[in-house]
DNA sequence: TCAATAGTTCGTAAGTAATCGAACAATACA
DNA sequence: TGTATTGTTCGATTACTTACGAACTATTGA
């Protein structure tokens, strides 16, 4: 079967995570799999098609920001959080803590309103 | 004269800021700024086109990640280190420090072989 | 074998980004 | 005023990204 590509903890770019972590579909498959631990591609609850997601996390999976097993007909991810931590100390806690989840209401593009702002 | 747009602090955006930084030319000059202290665009030597570095200021810029003052014919650019602080706790700092600068045959694209590792 | 489930790959379209050179604008200074 | 310096804007090109649906692959389980 396919051979998923990750690459060495060496060879992660720091441009890269950057750069895939820039997207907010990604940021918040990324935000999950740290709050909820390691799960496959169908529990995100993310408002587009099947193979779109299949290429965020392809995005994720080359620049070393997740790791893909397969179990089953699944596909687990998981955060490569010791590799980004050895590599770039610091970075994935502070995108992470940055990161605010939008609200049912908010979708995943630019943000929209606050809400109750009438001070 | 034209006014130039920078975003208030509460407007910038984590997935925005990290777009801004996951270019090699602009990661390399934002560490130029944060080693150097602010500095105008000319003094990067950086392997572009004028009006390309005026692309990649912009983008910087636009994303809330530097501030740029008009002083003569200069645009001096410097750091939002202490909105990015603000907004995205250690954040900026982890990219730095993650940041390693390409060395005089390496260039700005992807990195190239790091040389003498016979061990 | 058949059907369901979970993802991938392919082809395509629309949008965005990086890049350049030429022309332009603003300032400094002789 | 004229020239040099510094940077912006414009128009074009090339490449990449995101997105979709359709067709496909692989596994599970009846």
């Amino acid at each position: 079967m396919k051979q998923l590509h990750h690459p060495d903890r060496k060879d992660i770019q720091l441009a890269s995570v950057l750069y895939a972590l820039s997207d907010p579909i990604r940021l918040y498959v990324v935000s999950e799999i740290c709050n909820h631990g390691p799960q496959s591609c169908n529990s995100f609850k993310v408002p587009i098609a099947k193979s779109t997601l299949t290429h965020h996390a392809r995005t994720l999976r080359e620049a070393g920001v997740i790791h893909t097993r397969v179990q089953g007909t699944q596909r687990i991810l998981s955060l490569r959080t010791e590799d980004l931590d050895e590599r770039f100390p610091g970075l994935l806690d502070s995108v992470l803590h940055a990161y605010v989840r939008p609200g049912p209401d908010e979708g995943f593009g630019e943000p929209e309103e606050e809400g109750q702002e009438q001070g």
